[in-house]
DNA sequence: AAGTCTATGTATAATTT
DNA sequence: TAAATTATACATAGACT
């Protein structure tokens, strides 16, 4: 008898499955794998997470962690600390359905690497001379064109922020949402989002 | 001379690690490894993926991909009914007459004047300690809580900005003004905010 | 904080049930 | 279609730099 011995795992180059059902296959078990993953991080560091994942389908996957306020209410309990400012949000008690949540946090991810990345570029000005730092002196020692490129970079730097925080607070101002969780084996406590 | 050799990786539980320390390589080995396997998600299966981490010390980590114009835009499109953003910032190529140009320093020299009151108040907090400073970190640091706050503020200051704006330019709906190139050595190619 | 090294724990590609 | 198997690739704990 010929038992022909499983190869076991073996090496993939990272680029896109073509073979659909083998995609379909790996998908499935890497988003499991990397939940999991971030499940532990969770718990063994005490942080918060919110994963997202569009699959090719159009289905959406996602993972929070540890309450539902905690990832998603941060933005959307600020509505009305928001409303009370200048913003213009219409009020709406319409629920929010979760794919739209989800782009929201997806915005908001895509807003903070923008962010992130403005940052870096601040960063290294940042360490190419402490002479270009007239935006980290005091008000008063500002000369008026001074002043007027910090005004300038706040606009800039408020127009964004602001832009995010209208998209998804204002975006879709409307009650939160209630997550259902799963009383999963593996996940105590943990969160899912359904789609 | 005993060399002490590795007992290589040991199984730990999971559980949140109590040593300080060890929590911060841990969690960011972990994190490192988590938005690697969410890259390579995102590259075998094609899919687009978001992981938001905020760390105990309250930064925030964020993954995005692929392009940030591929969930951002899918969200742009629908935002365009919901915007009416509160910031007006709109750019004009209308020259502006002398006595608006006079209008317009004068306005930055009560603008110096408010912001010179302004910096004392923030430095006398600076004296209170250092902690408060969220706002002078670089933005990937600070939390969703304070780039909050750090948008109310820019709120507040440019809402100062346009009640300066309304009376020194006369309060009237008027087009947006632009300085024009005067190579002036103190302003140039500066744009305004419409009030 | 970030990178190296070793030994070992885990995830998973391919296959089978 | 999904679960179990198996052997291997990969991730990472701990110690050190």
């Amino acid at each position: 008898m010929s038992k022909k011995p499983s190869l076991g795992r073996q090496k993939i180059k990272i680029a896109k499955i073509q073979i659909k059902n083998h995609l379909q296959v790996t998908f499935s078990k890497r988003r499991s794998g990397l939940f999991k993953k971030a499940s532990e991080l969770c718990t063994l560091c005490g942080v918060e997470i919110a994963i997202v994942v569009f699959s090719p389908a159009g289905k959406v996957f996602s993972f929070g962690h540890p309450e539902v306020e905690s990832v998603t209410d941060r933005f959307l309990a600020r509505k009305s600390n928001v409303n009370s400012s200048n913003l213009h949000l219409v009020e709406s008690h319409q629920i929010a359905s979760v794919p739209e949540l989800n782009l929201q946090l997806m915005y908001m991810v895509n807003e903070l690497e923008a962010e992130k990345k403005r940052s870096e570029a601040l960063d290294q000005m940042r360490k190419d001379g402490q002479s270009q730092f007239w935006w980290e002196a005091p008000i008063e020692d500002l000369s008026l064109h001074e002043l007027q490129q910090l005004k300038d970079s706040m606009e800039e730097l408020k127009k964004s922020v602001d832009i995010h925080v209208n998209n998804i607070i204002g975006g879709s101002d409307r009650a939160p949402i209630i997550l259902s969780s799963t009383g999963d084996s593996c996940v105590d406590n943990y969160i899912w989002l359904c789609p």
